[in-house]
DNA sequence: GTAATCTACGTCAGAAAACA
DNA sequence: TGTTTTCTGACGTAGATTAC
């Protein structure tokens, strides 16, 4: 069973949006489209893991994408918890090319490539970590699992070398597509049952119901203010803000193109960016909407969570909805 | 307390889009 | 092409908040 798939994390989301809404020559956004470009590589890389991941037998595995967990005094993060009736599996999933070198001396990675010489927080610290934290986070609950981790190299073309002595990265690092038989010898040296059907249905629930994502407040990470953006409805075709509403439909005076729902990527922006919240006087300053009624038309039309009367008007912003109304409107 | 301001909500006329 | 539907903008009313 897949008890929580992976969505497209909020960091990618809100890069985009800060980047559609930068000026072409603003300072910061090669700095931005380089952190981009790192966290669509690692997404890219945990879907592809997604792929062997998704093919254990669902009746014996409960599998949960992206699990972040609050431990009491901050969060980890999981790429991806499997487990079954006898034991539970993290997984940590680097997709970084070139040639891997484990140093057990210094517990560092070490990335070869184009004769450049990287390094990086070694995984293999990472995933004990989460394995620690998790542990502790289950037994607070009453729930006694077994926890093992694997660190998986999700590109096939990287080569995975270690120092002779480093029994634990020739334990737990491979590449994906070898990880379908490493679990399945996992789950052969896991014999003793912990768990039953209906206490994994409840630990399931438990722990999806207990993910918090992670706000990305992409501003402050660049210390940009609201005020650095474009605002205006951007038009779909010709990216040019901003689009005049007019008579229903958004109108590019650039391309001539209409949309009637050019306003909901604008929201999405917004929620993104500035804050999950808006009122109807920030939604025209932001949308550059001179009615007042017709704001409001707008907002009611998507029926948003709202809270408060008259001048208390707040209407919510939930990025799944809007990411919802955005792609089936 | 009062005036000013802001917003919600309902109504209506006119304009544009959609449809037969 | 004529009719219907949808939307805007203007207006009025009412309630809540803010500044003085």
């Amino acid at each position: 069973m897949i008890a929580k798939e992976r969505s497209i994390p909020e960091k990618i989301l809100a890069k985009e949006a800060l980047l559609s809404r930068l000026p072409p020559n603003f300072d910061y956004r090669p700095l931005i489209e380089k952190d981009l470009a790192k966290r669509k590589a690692g997404y890219r890389g945990e879907e592809f893991t997604d792929y062997y991941v998704n093919k254990l037998p669902h009746k014996d595995f409960t599998i949960i994408h992206d699990l972040r967990l609050h431990n009491g005094q901050g969060y980890f993060q999981i790429d991806t918890m499997i487990f079954s009736s006898t034991f539970a599996l993290i997984l940590e999933i680097k997709n970084i090319s070139g040639t891997l070198y484990f140093d057990s001396k210094f517990r560092q990675l070490i990335r070869y490539k184009d004769d450049n010489e990287d390094g990086f927080l070694d995984p293999i610290t990472q995933a004990e970590r989460q394995t620690r934290e998790l542990r502790k986070w289950l037994q607070q609950r009453n729930i006694f699992l077994p926890i093992e981790y694997l660190v998986v190299i999700s590109n096939p073309s990287t080569v995975i070398k270690s120092d002779p002595q480093n029994f634990l990265a020739f334990k737990t690092v491979l590449h994906s597509h070898e990880l379908l038989d490493r679990i399945e010898k996992l789950r052969k040296s896991f014999l003793k049952e912990k768990l039953t059907q209906k206490e994994i249905k409840k630990v399931a629930k438990l722990l999806v119901k207990s993910h918090t994502p992670e706000k990305s407040q992409v501003l402050e990470k660049y210390k940009l203010s609201a005020f650095s953006l474009n605002t205006g409805v951007q038009c779909p075709k010709c990216r040019v803000f901003p689009m005049k509403r007019i008579y229903g439909t958004w109108f590019c005076a650039r391309c001539k193109c209409k949309d009637k729902t050019a306003h909901y990527k604008a929201l999405l922006d917004y929620c993104l960016l500035v804050e999950s919240s808006i009122t109807n006087k920030q939604f025209r300053k932001f949308m550059q909407l001179s009615s007042q009624d017709t704001a409001q038309k707008l907002l009611k039309s998507m029926k948003l969570a709202h809270s408060g009367t008259n001048k208390g008007r707040v209407y919510y912003l939930n990025l799944s909805s809007l990411l919802d109304i955005r792609y089936s409107g």
